[in-house]
DNA sequence: TTTGCATGAGGTGTTGACACTTTGCTTGCG
DNA sequence: CGCAAGCAAAGTGTCAACACCTCATGCAAA
């Protein structure tokens, strides 16, 4: 009955973008980013690809793309886990994001627009008044600390910076964030760094940006090693 | 006939280690890496299946692998192709050696055994000695370079760092190596500052380590972004 | 001649089934 | 009673076939 050359457009099934793999990798992320599927825990393929309704070959692509990621592991002839978390692979990931975020406050403060850096100043006027308002609320503070970190990296406009912290980095982060439900009492401490940075970028000082990033991240990073011992 | 308990070596079957999938990913990584797939090629999955004598499912699960390592591009319903190489990625990837390579510098400064900055000193003078009697053999002088690297790497004893740089990252540069035809004339400037370096590890100087890996990088990039205008 | 649509071939996305490996348990022997 | 060999069940690795999408070729109409 559909008209052949008109495209049906049925807002109650939220258009199928991209691959049937592309979402079972959406979703298995975003449940093992959240915990629903608990540490270590094995991943048989028959009861997975049941429990979504698709096949065996479909999941096991997406599984390979979580293994790309770092969220699952996997032997041969053995299967697939969801990876354990240690303070010491976080420990290391932190170290990571020190190189890495530093060389990206770096490249921003050459690359980014002003009109770049004007939003970015916006963000943390609200987060200011988000601090202000509600200290309880560390949930909130947790995700524009990641908001405010990721602003940067794409303002790197350097591909390989964004494509490995954005995609695969910063959803372990997350991980780690939820499971160990770190909730830190920096965040004013933090906020006064993200100011400092913001400080460098609108110099266009890409040494002091860079210092200042680096700086803030080991501050996370001891402040972890403290909660962790 | 073979007795159950023992187990056969055959060597003309050169021991078909790991799976299926295994073997055509390291199979096509080298391919790739070495040129014999073109920049850019489209890769016909029936095609390739039936050359190498496998399923288009195994060969699907190498490509996937191939696309986290950054060696293929794939869009759906589209296929796959080698990569391009531009100008631009590679000065991104030198990028992020610099912040990468700099941190393992730092961090094996602390976390190398004497025993191995020993070995790693013994390799250099092997080095010093082939500078000195075949200048011309720039080949083997740039797969002497990526082994001192590569040792760096493993002695910052960072597992996050180790599979980012030696799994994926290096693979991509021996492309570059290779496709470009690159053989630069600083090896001897490149020599020297290896030796720098290994000064500062010996003095377990992190900071050192670091200031002068990431001089390292950046003489190399900066002599590539003269190279290729 | 040019534009537009239909049609076919090639290729990708997805599926279900088969073969081999691992594992836990059972059974028989010391 | 303990232990090793073997057996069965579950799970992974691999394959061949089906469904849908994309692109190119050709035909028809303006």
């Amino acid at each position: 009955m559909t008209e052949p050359g008109l495209i049906e457009l049925d807002p109650s099934v939220p258009s199928p973008v991209g691959t049937l793999t592309d979402r079972l990798f959406d979703a298995l992320q975003r449940a093992i980013v959240e915990g629903e599927m608990p540490q270590g825990s094995k991943i048989s393929e028959p009861e997975l690809a049941r429990r979504h309704g698709v096949s065996r070959g479909s999941l096991r692509e997406a599984i390979a793309r979580l293994e790309a990621c770092k969220l699952v592991e996997r032997k041969p002839n053995l299967g697939a886990r969801v990876v354990e978390l240690s303070a010491e692979q976080l420990i290391e990931i932190f170290q990571l994001r020190e190189a890495l975020e530093g060389m990206a406050a770096r490249l921003a403060a050459e690359a980014m627009s002003d009109a770049e850096i004007d939003a970015l100043g916006a963000l943390l006027e609200q987060h200011g008044q988000q601090i202000e308002q509600e200290q309880g609320q560390a949930y909130f503070q947790k995700q524009g600390d990641l908001d405010f970190h990721f602003r940067i990296v794409q303002g790197s406009k350097n591909r390989q910076l964004i494509e490995l912290l954005c995609e695969d980095l910063y959803h372990l982060l997350r991980m780690y964030r939820v499971q160990f439900g770190m909730r830190s009492k920096r965040s004013r401490q933090a906020f006064e760094e993200h100011q400092y940075l913001l400080s460098a970028l609108r110099s266009r000082d890409p040494e002091m940006a860079e210092l200042v990033m680096r700086q803030h991240v080991r501050s996370s990073r001891r402040n972890l090693e403290q909660a962790l011992t």
